[in-house]
DNA sequence: TGTCAAGGTAGAAGTATGTCGAAGCAAGTC
DNA sequence: GACTTGCTTCGACATACTTCTACCTTGACA
């Protein structure tokens, strides 16, 4: 592998029915993006910085890694669509996309409300 | 590594303010935990089945896997507080604590109901 | 066009993880 | 007590992941 090819979240709530090994594949590919402390504090980071969105030099002094292993970890969410990423002039703007997070979110539990899973429509998508 | 000990789950939304060093390392490795398409599978499988808890030997026969291999898996999930081991005569039987998974499934949303992130009292903890 | 700064890609090295076969422990049966 | 079944632990090995250094690409500006 090495690619985490992750094309549109499935996934009914994992104390519904068993998941299928297509499903569970798909799903562990996004959970295993965020199984890392530096991209968890990355995805945090954005999230919570002014304006939900941070650009490249913000994060990566948040960290005593180097750029390119800041990179690898971004390019790691972008694949697997947790956040998109923005050229502006010099700098590169990252925002997380809370759908997704929303959708992993409701498969961990089963009676997460509808308005919460659907935060952003879905079809919205138009990733490359 | 190896030991993935999690003491008591913390932490604040993602989308909330910057995670810690120490809480994301806490939180990565119960999403490491379910970063895996067995593990995810299994899971499902244990919460899904009748009672909600399953037999190893229930487990086994879902998958391509030797039965260590499934039992490494399930002592991963079971670190991880993510499920309980029972034995009960010459059977051993797993059941999911669904008060970690809502906790997860909390901190990936902001906007999770307090009913769902309290599902079950964590104060209730005496893993060890 | 040339130069500088911000970020990304490529390739390598060390470490962690997933899987297996062999062996061991616990409970039930004869 | 000996045997069988169910499951775990141990040790080994192959693969995947994390991080680094070196180098490339893109955009701004003189």
């Amino acid at each position: 592998m090495s690619k985490q090819v992750v094309p549109v979240m499935c996934c009914s709530p994992l104390t519904g029915a068993p998941l299928s090994a297509a499903e569970a594949a798909e799903l562990a590919g996004v959970f295993k993006a965020i199984a890392d402390p530096v991209r968890l504090r990355l995805l945090s980071l954005i999230a919570s910085h002014a304006g939900g969105e941070a650009c490249v030099c913000d994060l990566t002094g948040a960290f005593a890694l180097t750029g390119p292993t800041i990179s690898h970890h971004l390019k790691v969410l972008r694949e697997a669509r947790l956040i998109d990423g923005e050229r502006r002039g010099t700098w590169i703007y990252y925002r997380v996309r809370p759908e997704l997070l929303a959708q992993l979110s409701a498969v961990l539990v089963h009676d997460v409300p509808a308005a919460v899973r659907a935060d952003v429509p879905l079809s919205a998508e138009a990733a490359t």
